[in-house]
DNA sequence: GCCGTAGTACTACACATGTAGTAGGGCGTC
DNA sequence: GACGCCCTACTACATGTGTAGTACTACGGC
């Protein structure tokens, strides 16, 4: 269930691409890959398409000549998966204090804090009724 | 300056225990490891130290026959660059998104809410002028 | 002075990844 | 019906990683 999905840059680049088309020939993946600027040969992302699908993170179907390519794993998934390692090897484990480490690091501007406040009143809204906003 | 830092989960091991001490020689790495029930040959400790050092991660010093290892990255440097990958990945470079994510996503229990939200609060009332390290 | 031990250096090997060439098979074209 | 093109399959090779054995060296003890 919980895999720990470490992933490579041009690993999680498929994925992308498989997550957001749902299906995608080889063709279309590297077509895909070229408007990135990721220019790979054809057959190079066939390789590792392959090779994803040896370890069960995609698969396939077959229409006609073509290999319809689908991912195996959610995006959700994975991104949980990575956060997890971030949040394990950094914060302890501790999600909130990878939050409040985001929160207190200059990275969000106050428009965001504005929006988070309301997010974190409607949360605690269920719980207990805090200062509102 | 903002390198990539891929890491693997043991060479994040091992500097984490760098960082945690601040130096230490393989041997002590090695001990290390052993309580956290890496059980590796010391020799296996030394290659991926050199190795890290090949690359520039770590260097060390020499005192009598010791190599007495240091980190050449901080803690803080990873951590963010594994955050922005994982921001880049699957918020589009928006912390704030990801923020939201972990709150919305039922990582984050109602005492952290209310901490968080009180971090919130401190965010925004010196928001027009806040004072970055 | 010799020997063992501790510690580093060098070497080795399997597997994953990034990258791509070549081979083989089928479909469409002329 | 032959030819070429488009796909996939297979092969290849360099680099990085995980893992560790062996070789070499210097220090401390007796």
């Amino acid at each position: 269930m919980s895999e720990s999905h470490q992933l490579s840059d041009l690993q999680l680049g498929l994925l992308r691409i498989l997550w957001d088309r749902g299906e995608a020939t080889a063709t279309d993946v590297h077509t895909a890959l070229l408007e990135q600027d990721r220019e790979l040969a054809p057959t190079t992302v066939s390789t590792m398409l392959s090779r994803l699908e040896k370890k069960g993170t995609v698969t396939h179907r077959v229409e006609g000549r073509q290999f319809i390519y689908r991912a195996l794993v959610t995006e959700e998934e994975v991104r949980r998966s990575m956060l997890s390692r971030v949040t394990d090897y950094f914060f302890g484990g501790d999600v909130s204090a990878l939050v409040s480490h985001l929160v207190e690091d200059r990275d969000v501007d106050p428009d965001d804090v504005a929006r988070l406040k309301q997010l974190l009143a409607q949360r605690s809204g269920d719980a207990e009724d805090d200062d509102d906003v």
